[in-house]
DNA sequence: GTTCGAGTCGTACC
DNA sequence: ACGGGTACGACTCGAAC
């Protein structure tokens, strides 16, 4: 019997001592299958050059004899030895494949390989689905043709259904496979919707399990539903909310309205950390039966991991949307805190339902109608952001070959390591081991190596400059150069390159390409073909994720080689990078400097330049000249033209100030780099102000109307007409109060709501702004008035905000060097308005 | 009691 | 534990005066 399968979670299972894998998918008429199928799973040792046949075939017999007892009376053994011609690190070697009867052991099979001859031992620190992955090249999230029969058919003898698993899952078709076979026919290639459901809980109080779940809501295509055991009267009036007599009563209808709908993927929004564990503790407490596993045997929500807690439902990928749009989107968004409100404003243009939570005692029956509606909203709203990435969730799923559970967790360079793993077989490489403690330790101890060029400005206002940059520079200079833990070379030899770091410094690199250069090298092209694909189908959403999946892989591979946690880690080869793209934009700058065009900045890949009058076509010759010239896939291109551009001093500094810029384009729009504008930490007051002046200056070329703005806005805030929105100043907490060496204004915040009895967790945002100090009878700030920090108040605060506080340390640093290009002094600034007056 | 500089901390750039 | 280094700048805190 055939089958066509798309598999979407996976998991192992063991039985009469050997390793199954449950694939969890849908066939092709949308019914849920399990497919279950065995594998002959095996580990490496890679053997000494010098070993003579007999001596390998000593060894053979030995390894032949491994077995293992474990605690569990469960006993396993080697199944089978193969001796293979493989590669490791891009070197030949011997090596045994050493098949294993059950994979759970398989670290225990490794630690009794310590025989002369077996120099190491490989690939038994990969976990069994994704072994099996590898091994069978299958795909998630792709569709396949699956030879094999039913199980739990009366036909199939009870010797081979498994100890009659079927009757455990909850699933229309048990299958057991014999083969699999990808389908290629692009038009169902791509073709797979999959049934999502998203959550979304309010509880009344924000610590997990210590309130109560007083409603939830659950989304998902043509259902809208808010489940509640709080049922003012007025519930009646909202079709979509349902009322229970209880929360116990209202848990179990969660759990099978989720059975009734059978979705394929459940999301939510920072799920992982609340929504789930929340639903868990409550569930525990009240002895509610979480029967969300599609394995009956595997009752509730399997949590793991200790500070970044997942939590997975086997058989239905639980995505946690705002984790994966954190650890893959967040450096490309412009959004400053990656809530719910904010990310849905920015990519959906639509906001959460306006209502602000109360304690339940005090909500009114109206009140309750609008909670309801807002619980509503944010599962409405969840379900939209996950369809906005789901193209990219199934693309990563497909190009890291991992699982969407974990594709949907993992971090860069996971995503990285992954990619470069799922192709390996194409080199017959033997898979390298992830470091273990004390070589993780010792990793990170390293010295930091030198990073990347930035050219010194000189401040002033510039008129119509070039700028130009590398594309994806740092991945093609390791593709170019052959930088690689394969690839380096103990010493110089005929057939290597020698990169010099510094004066008494060289690393020395193979010109045989290696494995991860030469992987990163189609990463960038497949990156380029898709970008071009998207110009002529901007809308096609399969090309745009593929186009942005190899951007980010291509963006990791170079902090991935000096990451301490990777198999292929080379701070060489990162240091090596660096150097190599130091010389190369030292070139550029030098050689346009003979052409005739001045350098005024330049970052890592970018220069910009100041045309001197030239014509736009001159720039571009330029770059044509400096192409030819350049080594591999190195290129460099035009960014844009810009009209004007400014660059300032350091505080109190008569240097420019590197990383720090503002630009206007030929159609008169603004880039800005650095500014206090664009930080977070700094109050919108002068955020505002000084964008407003960036722009003012920009468009006139004079600081005329700017200063005029200034002097506004200087008025205004010593009238105290300023909103408290715009005081507020917002910093985060990046660990636990007690952790801080130095107490910061936003440790204070801190320490404030903890006294107010508001939960403070690491990571969050602190809000607050700064209040007069308390006067003493000298006039001067009283004792506990002096820092900063012990001015500091919470927003719902009532005492004034503090005038000279917000005029010298907010808005007068935020624009004094931008008007000290203009040789305006900060009295010239504040002048016309007396200091008695105004303070 | 005030001044100063090293150290801590957060955020941004690429 | 879950890319890297470079850079700016506010604020704290304790030594030095």
């Amino acid at each position: 019997m055939n089958l066509k399968f798309i598999p979407i979670d996976f998991s192992s299972f063991d039985y009469d001592g050997k390793n199954f894998i449950k694939l969890y998918g849908r066939d092709s008429k949308g019914l849920r299958v399990c497919v279950i199928d065995s594998f002959n799973p095996f580990i490496w040792a890679i053997l000494d050059k010098k070993l003579k046949d007999s001596d390998i075939e000593r060894i053979i017999s030995k390894v032949s004899k491994i077995t293992i007892d474990s605690s569990a009376g469960r006993i396993s053994k080697v199944l089978n030895v193969e001796v293979h011609d493989k590669s490791f690190l891009g070197r030949n070697v011997k090596a045994l494949k050493i098949f294993l009867s059950n994979y759970k052991d398989s670290q225990k099979f490794a630690d009794n390989l310590n025989i002369k001859g077996i120099i190491k031992r490989r690939e038994h620190d990969i976990n069994t689905v994704h072994k099996y992955l590898l091994d069978k090249n299958i795909t998630p999230l792709r569709w396949y043709d699956v030879s094999g029969k039913v199980l739990g058919d009366r036909d199939v003898p009870s010797s081979e259904n498994l100890g009659g698993i079927a009757s455990s899952l909850n699933v229309d078709l048990v299958f057991l496979a014999e083969e699999f076979s990808l389908v290629n026919d692009s038009s169902v290639k791509d073709s797979f919707a999959p049934k999502v459901l998203a959550i979304d809980i309010e509880s009344d109080d924000l610590e997990i399990g210590k309130g109560k779940i007083t409603m939830i809501s659950l989304v998902s295509e043509g259902f809208e539903k808010v489940i509640t055991w709080k049922s003012p009267a007025s519930a009646k009036k909202l079709k979509f909310v349902e009322s229970f007599s209880s929360e116990k009563s209202m848990l179990e209808e969660f759990v099978n309205i989720i059975n009734k709908l059978s979705p394929d993927v459940i999301t939510g929004f920072f799920s992982d950390s609340f929504d789930l564990p929340y639903i868990r503790s409550r569930s525990e407490k009240l002895g509610v039966s979480l029967g969300l596993s599609l394995d009956t045997s595997v009752n509730g929500l399997k949590f793991s991991g200790g500070k970044n807690r997942h939590v997975r439902i086997e058989g239905i990928p639980h995505v946690d949307i705002h984790r994966f749009i954190a650890v893959n989107y967040s450096q490309y968004l412009q959004s400053e805190t990656l809530t719910l409100n904010e990310i849905s404003s920015e990519l959906l243009g639509e906001k959460k339902h306006d209502f602000v939570i109360r304690p339940s005692s005090k909500l009114t029956p109206d009140d309750w109608l609008e909670f309801f509606k807002y619980n509503l909203k944010d599962s409405v709203l969840t379900l939209k952001l996950f369809n906005k990435f789901l193209p990219d969730l199934l693309e990563f799923s497909r190009i890291m070959k991992k699982p969407l559970f974990e594709v949907s967790r993992d971090g860069m360079s996971t995503h990285v390591e992954d990619f470069i793993v799922s192709n390996l077989h194409r080199f017959n490489e033997i898979i390298e081991k992830r470091p273990i403690h004390e070589e993780i330790s010792s990793r990170r101890g390293r010295d930091s190596y030198v990073g990347a060029f930035v050219l010194q400005p000189t401040p002033g206002l510039y008129e119509d400059l070039a700028v130009f940059d590398f594309t994806s520079y740092w991945p093609s200079i390791i593709s170019s150069f052959n930088l690689s833990r394969s690839t380096i070379l103990p010493k110089r030899s005929k057939d290597s390159l020698t990169v010099s770091i510094d004066k008494n410094k060289d690393y020395y690199f193979s010109k045989t390409k290696g494995f991860f250069p030469q992987l990163l090298e189609e990463i960038i092209l497949l990156r380029k073909k898709f970008k071009t694909h998207l110009k002529n189908s901007p809308d096609d959403p399969i090309i745009k994720a593929r186009s942005n999946a190899y951007k980010l892989l291509a963006n990791a591979a170079y902090g991935y080689q000096g990451f301490f946690g990777a198999r292929y880690y080379c701070p060489e080869a990162s240091a090596s990078t660096t150097a190599i793209s130091r010389d190369f934009i030292k070139e550029v700058i030098s050689k346009a400097e003979k052409f005739g065009l001045t350098p005024i900045y330049g970052d890592t890949d970018s220069i910009m330049f100041s045309l001197n009058k030239k014509p736009h076509k001159e720039a571009l010759d330029f770059l044509t000249i400096i192409n030819k010239s350049l080594p591999g896939i190195m290129e460099l291109d035009l960014e844009d033209f810009y009209s004007r551009g400014l660059w300032v001093t350091t505080r109190g500094g008569e240097l420019g100030a590197k990383k720090k810029y503002a630009l206007m384009n030929n159609s008169g729009k603004l880039k800005i780099r650095g500014f206090e504008t664009v930080r977070r930490d700094w109050c919108l007051l002068a955020r505002e102000l000084q964008n407003d002046i960036l722009r003012m200056i920009l468009s006139d070329g004079n600081h005329v109307r700017a200063l005029a703005h200034t002097k506004e806005v200087i008025k205004k805030l010593k009238d105290g007409k300023v909103s408290l929105k715009e005081i507020i100043i917002k910093t985060q907490l990046k660990k636990s109060i007690k952790e801080y060496k130095s107490l910061g204004p936003h440790v204070v915040a801190a320490k404030l709501m903890v006294d107010a009895g508001l939960p403070v967790d690491p990571g969050a945002l602190m809000e607050y702004f700064i209040t007069q100090p308390e006067l003493n009878s000298k006039g001067k700030p009283a004792k506990g008035s002096k820092r900063i920090g012990d001015r500091v108040a919470l927003p719902n605060d009532s005492r004034p905000y503090d005038k000279d506080y917000y005029l010298n340390n907010q808005v007068l640093p935020a624009v004094e060097n931008i008007f000290q290009v203009f040789n305006i002094k900060i009295d010239e600034l504040i002048a016309g308005v007396s200091q008695k007056k105004l303070f």
